[in-house]
DNA sequence: TATTTTTCCGTGTTCGTACACGACAAAGAT
DNA sequence: ATCTTTGTCGTGTACGAACACGGAAAAATA
């Protein structure tokens, strides 16, 4: 059983005291050359790792992380999820002096976004989770905040002009691939496949256009399959689907496949629920009307992306940067998990 | 911000030492009955957590954990999983005083798991993480650790005889079931099925028995779709589901789906290797072999069961329960996770 | 009453690290 | 020659909990 370094070791090797270790290990104040040199040489020897606890029962320093996240008001919807995971890791991390001030912006306004923004830099915390949501915004602060040499961490999407220590997405294109190849697998050949994106503000939502992206590159590379592909937006309007597909003239049973872009697939269910054998059905997300649906046949598949796991590993991520002083890893992508009536049990979000 | 309870406070609001609240903490020594009762209430309203980091820093105790899995020779094989997820675990836990013996057995000799059984009952650790093989030699062992107090957690698969504080293990009827429903969602009626065994001792597998079972469940609550399904059972020598095949009078280009029980799905495939169009394969776990199968488009689909979270989640369920003596849940049941050409490169195995 | 035993509980040290404080010597300033 | 300054480094205390030791009071025994 061999027995952990400590200080002392290090100290009575080289022959100074703790103080002297210590003052090398933080760089706290001068030391000897000499004897700086003669200690780090001791320390890369023995291999020495700090007892984290002890560190951190004698560290009086308390860590604050900041998360700013879109506004909720119901626990089961989407961004409800990454918080959970954040509060989960928290719990975790308490024990290490690390605590949380969770801020919220509304989506539809970046007046609020600016507001917590400016609050969170008020408060100066040790670190910070971020939903880059709006884009210039997002960029006046995480400016502001590689001034102040506070780290900050996507989640759920990034920014190419900005410089997190990481990040953890999904990456669009391949889930709107995949979601392709498994429509494909379950239809025949000369298929009519919808494409429907359901939400208000198509141009900002960069994640929905890299899914179309993806959808529509596995069909290109698979054109002998003679697929007919229509490219369907709505905003979120009650029958709006069978309205447009009128409007159209498409037949609903003519339908083979459809795919949503979001978790809003149990809005396009709908239309076809009258029907005794409908199209295949797949899109996005775990939430609670989806998985009734999907437990009740009317959706094949459901891609979902474990946001709880989000939220739980970029506050990791955080925690391994500034407490532990680890290198961490820049690119992080979350799974891409296929959901069906047949696996949803055994699905955990972490 | 809420400061942390600590047992001084305790102490002092119950006007006694801290040695006392000690006492009674742990039961160590007598202590009036009434000062234990003032005690317990204060430690009740105050909502009491012993600080983990300064407990562990304190108690030299080290905490001995034994795992008993099969032996392995190629660190891509599949028992080679669980103990990266058992020794990750250990790796976050050394912090905290835990130290890991590893002892494995062959899975084609009992005897081998009888003699690590008594080496480490020998050793008397806190804790045994254990794949139960050999079912007459576990029930022996798990008994003689049950009379030492030793509590054990099942990895892979349980024992209903047993009484493991907890397991982790797939339900294989359910993977069979939905194995099913990913091969009938992606043929038309009346397709040609088979079904395949790759194993030397089918009986003792109940694991594979399960995914038949259930599999075969799948289409019988399908049966307007009117497919058939033969059933083969084969031991892994080369070329032998050709055989096979030709002495039941089956061509190759006639069948439309194929479901292999287990990992050896690699083997499978070689028998329809010149096709152009062979039919859809899903099989089980990601070893090397599958994975290159998978890539090349030969596989359709692999279930998968985080073999590395199960060794994890095992090893943290033991420290919870002997270390923080929380309580954990009983019954664990790893994801059924559907993996495929285009979502593999995301599947983290945790 | 004196002595021993038992019951109850306070004190002090320890774990490995952080950090404030100040000691000491050498070099420079007056 | 005396006083400051500066560079080095050791000592002591704290963090919160565990546990050994032994002291004081109460109870039992002589």
């Amino acid at each position: 059983m061999k027995k952990n370094i400590r200080i002392i070791d290090i100290a009575k090797k080289a022959g100074v005291s703790i103080g002297t270790v210590d003052r090398v290990l933080h760089e706290r104040s001068e030391v000897a050359i000499d004897t700086k040199e003669k200690i780090l040489k001791i320390i890369e020897e023995l291999d020495y790792r700090p007892n984290i606890l002890a560190r951190t029962l004698a560290s009086k320093k308390i860590f604050t992380f900041a998360s700013l996240t879109p506004w909720f008001s119901d626990k089961d919807s989407y961004w409800a999820k990454p918080q959970e995971g954040i509060e989960k890791a928290i719990e975790q991390l308490k024990h290490f002096g690390v605590r949380l001030d969770q801020f919220y912006f509304k989506m539809e306004d970046s007046d609020t976004f600016t507001a917590a923004a400016e609050k969170i830099l008020e408060l100066s915390p040790d670190g910070v989770l971020l939903a880059p949501w709006a884009k210039r915004e997002s960029l006046t602060f995480t400016q502001a905040l590689v001034e102040k040499g506070i780290p900050f961490v996507f989640i759920d999407s990034t920014l190419k002009e900005a410089n997190p220590i990481s990040f953890i997405v999904q990456n669009s294109y391949q889930s709107g691939y995949l979601a392709g190849k498994l429509l494909d697998y379950g239809i025949n050949e000369r298929s009519l496949i919808l494409l429907i994106h359901i939400t208000k503000e198509l141009d900002n939502a960069n994640h929905l256009l890299q899914r179309e992206k993806g959808f529509l590159k596995y069909f290109e590379s698979r054109k002998e399959r003679n697929h007919r592909i229509i490219k369907i937006e709505l905003t979120g309007g009650k029958n709006e689907l069978n309205e447009h597909l009128q409007g159209m003239g498409i037949e609903l049973t003519s339908i083979d496949a459809v795919f949503i872009t979001n978790s809003k697939v149990h809005q396009a269910v709908a239309c076809f629920k009258d029907l005794i054998i409908g199209p295949k059905i797949i899109g996005y997300d775990l939430i609670p009307r989806n998985i009734e649906l999907l437990n009740l046949g009317k959706i094949d598949f459901l891609i979902c992306q474990k946001p709880e796991k989000q939220g739980f590993v970029a506050t990791n991520l955080l925690f391994d940067h500034i407490v532990k002083k680890e290198k961490v890893l820049r690119e992080n992508y979350t799974p891409i998990d296929i959901i069906t009536k047949e696996n949803i049990d055994y699905y955990s979000s972490f």
